[in-house]
DNA sequence: TATTGTTATACTCTATAACTATA
DNA sequence: TATAGTTATAGAGTATAACAATA
């Protein structure tokens, strides 16, 4: 279980004479900075809970986006999260090989493939986000169930 | 000026037979999901106006930084900016090759050294900190200033 | 001619180990 | 013994060009 970067509290009076951390009041005020950092820890919590199921983020988003539109082309997954092409090559092929998702023929379109998943990666799914779930609670604590929910429509509002 | 993965609407009725686009409600439940997406949409501007600058987004909260903590150590920007010292130096050397920043011998620490802004540097930082939160602007415009001011208050209450 | 999926590849970002000089 | 800065290097993430098969 690794910890990188987590903010360990140095010895009380420890860093009394020379502040550790620097002022940081103009970078506060942009919306980039900001959402990198929560972004930052909202990952470092993901990455921890969700070793056990061998899920990168974009892999849990895959894996997910295919639990709700079944039958997704790459290209679909691709224009839906930003990904290139070519970067998802592998990351499909690896679900492949682990028996999370099949391929199959696409019925209107002799280039594309369909993508399923296997009863195994239905399975994987529905813990996986029932943890990402609790994960999320966990690393929005600090937040009130209203002020995550008003949090989530303002970042949504920037990129829609 | 280059402008990747912009979204480019399709023609009006290209798309109404086979829709592009996912079904993402469930991964839109998350905070870590929404956060890096509108991380992405801020970032994109911020690289297609801090270009003439010749400045990436780490570059910049860098020269920031040193313009209101003058004599910071790369220690102390590392621990500020979670970045791992080993990638600071390369930054801090080219900065110093373009004249932005000097390295002073630290007052009270051997070992360590002192960053300082050179008057070339002061100037960019004025410059490009007016862009940055004129780009801020704009890419947060379909916010009103009062919900901008909430999304920042919430996002530093996820990771203070 | 345009698009889907793919290969190969390069570039950037992030991470680890180990060294030096100071403390 | 611990810390600041550094080197070298490895790994992950992201990008472009080009090709085959299909539309």
């Amino acid at each position: 279980m690794v910890t990188p970067r987590k903010k360990i509290p140095s010895p009380a009076g420890a860093a009394a004479a020379r502040s550790d951390h620097l002022d940081t009041r103009v970078l506060e005020t942009f919306v980039g900075y900001n959402a990198r950092r929560a972004w930052l820890v909202v990952t470092q919590v993901f990455a921890e809970r969700m070793a056990v199921y061998g899920l990168k983020q974009v892999d849990f988003s895959v894996l997910s986006l295919l639990a709700h539109n079944p039958g997704a082309t790459s290209r679909q997954l691709c224009s839906t999260l930003d990904i290139l092409p070519p970067n998802l090559v592998s990351l499909i092929a690896a679900m492949d090989s682990r028996g999370l998702i099949e391929r199959r023929p696409h019925p209107h379109d002799g280039r594309a493939i369909g993508l399923h998943l296997t009863p195994a990666g239905e399975q994987l799914v529905r813990e996986a986000e029932q943890t990402v779930i609790e994960l999320e609670a966990d690393a929005s604590a600090r937040l009130t169930p209203r002020e995550r929910e008003t949090l989530i429509r303002l970042l949504q509002k920037v990129y829609h």
